[in-house]
Formats: structure tokens, sequence, C-alpha cells
DNA sequence: CTGCGTGCAAATGGTTTGCACTACG
DNA sequence: CGTAGTGCAAACCATTTGCACGCAG
């Protein structure tokens, strides 16, 4: 995601393009795959360009997830993460080291959409599915 | 799960038993699919038993969980949930209101266990695997 | 220009913590 | 009896909010 793509999705959701913004979409497309916190999100911009405050990093945030550019990630923990919105994918979570880490698998979400076109539940109209593996990562830390 | 139940788990994990845990059960057991947050659960064993202090409720709350005797159940709020463990099941979120309800499906249950035995995820060791279905309930509020 | 977006700092609120007291085993 | 568990209130800390100022469209 290039600095002109970054723009023109801001753009597509009439959201006017500040540098904040765009520095913010530019970290979390960074570290992709590691789903920042607020708090890391914050350090990388302010590593990297200019200031900026803690509450606006909040509402960019806020803003971005309301216009579906990036998503929060579940957790069991009252830390907030997120993650850019890529292809439908699962993640893997380690509640040891509070590793998330992103799982694609296309074979998966073609059985799982099949499943439940096959089986609707009643009462109920899906939008999204995503699996939440737990467990633990070995090889790798 | 009756009293005797709930007593002889906390027993088998070498939890003493005490009136708050055993409320503590006894509240999320009687609300079971509701996923109370730690406020509700408080105000559930206050109104049927004796007081209880808040910083108790999460005490016993994280006694329980790092005893596999409740889960937290992950979202993207800050306010934390709690599940009974039971068989497993997957959860169906209602953004729009916050509603989180229980998915059984053994038919699905058979499938995902199948699939991951036979696609193994390298360097991950699988604990559990749960599906998070977003979407919006319809008929029921 | 005009209002949306930002910076700052104070407020909020769920959760945690420290410590004296209680009661389970 | 000794120690794990509880009550209470203060502390914590991620997130939210209000408001004056700045800049994108």
């Amino acid at each position: 995601m290039s600095r002109e793509e970054i723009v023109s999705i801001l753009k597509e959701k009439v959201l006017k393009v500040t540098p904040q913004r765009v520095a913010v979409l530019e970290a979390l497309q960074g570290c992709s795959g590691r789903h920042p916190s607020a708090e890391e999100i914050t350090d990388i911009v302010r590593r990297k360009n200019s200031n900026i405050a803690v509450g606006t990093i909040y509402k960019v945030l806020e803003a971005l997830v309301e216009n579906d550019i990036i998503k929060k990630v579940y957790t069991d923990k009252d830390i907030m993460r997120y993650d850019v919105m890529t292809s439908q994918h699962h993640h893997l979570y380690s509640e040891h080291s509070g590793r998330i880490e992103d799982y694609y698998d296309e074979e998966l979400n073609r059985m799982l959409n099949e499943y439940f076109s096959n089986h609707r539940i009643p009462g109920f109209r899906i939008d999204d599915i995503q699996i939440h593996i737990e467990g633990e990562f070995s090889d790798r830390n």
C-alpha cells in the first residue's frame, strides 16, 4: 500500500487526507501482521514522522475503523489492537506471549463459506466469519 | 450445574470453596449464554446473595479463568466478558447490540477438527478453535 | 471560507493493587 | 493455626472528551 494508494482510499471514503491519517495507515501497513496497539502505533508514527497527540491516534483509528479501512482485532485483553483490512483471514493467538499472527487459508475460507451457505443460522444474518485459533508458537518466537 | 457440582469443581482444582466463588459461578451459570461482564456478575451476586466487593469479583474471575473453569470471551470492546466452560462452541456477535450468543454445531466441530488434523500449521500447536461469526440478529432482539 | 481534524490536558471508568482482616482446610 | 481469600479504597492506565486552534477541500 503506497502513499498514493492510502490517499485514494481516504478520498474514496470522503475522509480528509491529513498527514496524521496517512502516517497511522503507513504505520499499520508497516507492521502488518503484528497487530499493533494504539501505543505501538503512536511510537512508530513519532519515530518516523513529526509528533502526534495520543488523542489524535485514537480519533484517527476510530475514523478508520468506522469506514472499514482497518479492523479491531478481537482479544481477551483490555488493550485494543488493530489490523489493516485485507482479504479474509484468520488469527493465531498465543495466550502465553500475547502474539497474534495472521493465518491465510483459501481452502479453509472456501470450506467455511460453503458450509454456512448450506447451514443458515435461524434468526441471524452472517456478515463475517473469522476463526480464532489458540495455541502456542513453537519453532519461531 | 448444582451447588454440589460447583463445590466439587472447585475442590478438584484445589481452590478453597468460599461463598463468593460459589456465588460467582452460580451467577455465571444462571445467565449462561448471556456472557456477562464483571459488573453484571456483581449485580447478580449482590441481588441474590450477601454483599461482595468488586475487587473480589475480579480476583475470583481471575482464579476461575486461570484454572480453566471459565473463559474470557474475546471481544473488540474494552469491557471483559465471561463464559462458563462447556463443550466446544462458537459465538455469534452483533456489533450493533453488543449481544454475544453461543452457537453449538457438532457437524461444524467435526469438520473443523478434521480439517485441522489434516492441515497442520507449521510452527504452531493448536489448543483451541473458535469461530467468531459477526452479523445481526433479525427475528429476536 | 467553513468545518472537519488536531493537540493538549483533564476526565472517565473498567480493572488492579496493597493491606488489614476473615475464614477455609 | 496458617495461609489463601476477602473487603475496601486508592492507584492505574487505556481510552474518551472538550475546547481552542489549524488546515484540507
